[in-house]
DNA sequence: CGGTATCCGTAGGGATACTG
DNA sequence: CAGTATCCCTACGGATACCG
């Protein structure tokens, strides 16, 4: 019970501003690695993507994944066999947030370069 | 003291992924407001900041100038006058982010519009 | 294999009041 | 005018163990 509203259905999430949505849709710890990945390999299991980013416990990895479903941004295909098979891949709605990612990439770099640091991130350049 | 390394300078930060770096930067609660006002008025005292960015408290306001500051994305100018003047101004490579921000607000704004929401948000449309 | 459940610590953010 | 100073809270993320 959160109480949001006592009416029905007036109500509208507070933050309607398309720069924050744009990050509190891609600002999670693994999202933009996870997207990434999804990008050049269009589709991976569960124990891959574990793989590909080692640094995120069972619970991140699954709560990010469960974040980007929600968003609309990937797709979960769960295969009904045993041992469980589950595929992770981007929707189109997804795929098309790849021009900002880029963006943020080559910014980011220019950033990292001009402070002297090297990229250190199993992110590979885009292509295309 | 934080005692993060015994030696004098082998220390680099964690995380050097471009895309974390671009999201580390800019996704405080007000700053990518601030920097969308500043590439649209060039020169912003404090006080008209308040004015514009009314849901910021005085802290966080200041806090997100400083982080700002520290990322050598915007400029603090003093004049020893009283009462004080303080005015803030993008430095070059704070101009230089602006592709990033419009790339996200352009995204972000199809994603709104995708749900049906309005955009409800003091950041106007970039020109140039 | 592909997850949950539980517990926990911290940092980011907020409210309110005060100051040089 | 342009900030500090305090106090507070909770949501994000992490460690570890367990399950169908």
């Amino acid at each position: 019970m959160k109480n949001k509203s006592n009416s029905n259905e007036d109500y509208k999430p507070t933050i309607r501003c398309p720069v924050e949505t744009t990050i509190n849709i891609i600002g999670g710890k693994y999202k933009s690695l996870i997207l990434w990945k999804l990008m050049t390999t269009k589709t991976l299991r569960y124990s891959q993507l574990r793989k590909e980013i080692p640094n995120a416990t069972p619970k991140m990895l699954t709560q990010q994944l469960r974040e980007l479903e929600t968003s609309g941004l990937i797709h979960r295909r769960v295969f009904p066999v045993v041992p469980p098979k589950v595929e992770y891949s981007l929707t189109d709605f997804g795929k098309s947030i790849k021009p900002v990612l880029k963006a943020m990439y080559k910014w980011g770099n220019h950033c990292l370069d001009s402070q002297g640091l090297e990229v250190n991130c199993s992110m590979v350049e885009l292509t295309n």
